[in-house]
DNA sequence: CGATTGACGTACG
DNA sequence: TCGTACGCCAATC
């Protein structure tokens, strides 16, 4: 893979984001993982904090965690947002949690073949 | 300017 | 197999 010391770590964060393809979601370390952080998690949980102050706006809702419960919710508008955007992209959420999550599972290093 | 927290994940016991 | 500790880097207090 090319040099991606051109970008910050935050902004290839909200690049792999906006790849999420719609109806699909992805976890922190997966993202941390194919920029080549995986321990970084925490990282890319930040980066997500500012994706609202980010443009164009980044789709932070189709990111959660390892187990696919939809950590972030709290920073968006209210916290129904971000399961009712889920929903409507044909994701079915049960307790702040992504039913199927490993079916809607977006791996950036598998679909984006490196 | 120094210490703590934070949308997490992996390692170790 | 379950519980606890550590790492990561930046922002906030």
């Amino acid at each position: 893979m090319p040099k991606s010391s051109d970008i910050s770590f935050f902004a290839q964060v909200y690049q792999v984001t906006r790849l999420i393809p719609k109806g699909r979601v992805t976890s922190y370390g997966a993202i941390g993982k194919y920029l080549g952080a995986a321990k970084s998690a925490r990282m890319v949980g930040w980066a997500m904090n500012n994706a609202g102050s980010q443009l164009p706006s980044v789709p932070a809702h189709r990111v959660v965690n390892r187990l696919g419960i939809l950590s972030g919710k709290g920073a968006f508008p209210t916290p129904d947002t971000m399961q009712t955007l889920l929903e409507s992209e044909g994701i079915s959420i049960k307790n702040d949690k992504i039913v199927n999550f490993k079916k809607h599972f977006w791996d950036p290093s598998e679909e984006l073949t490196l």
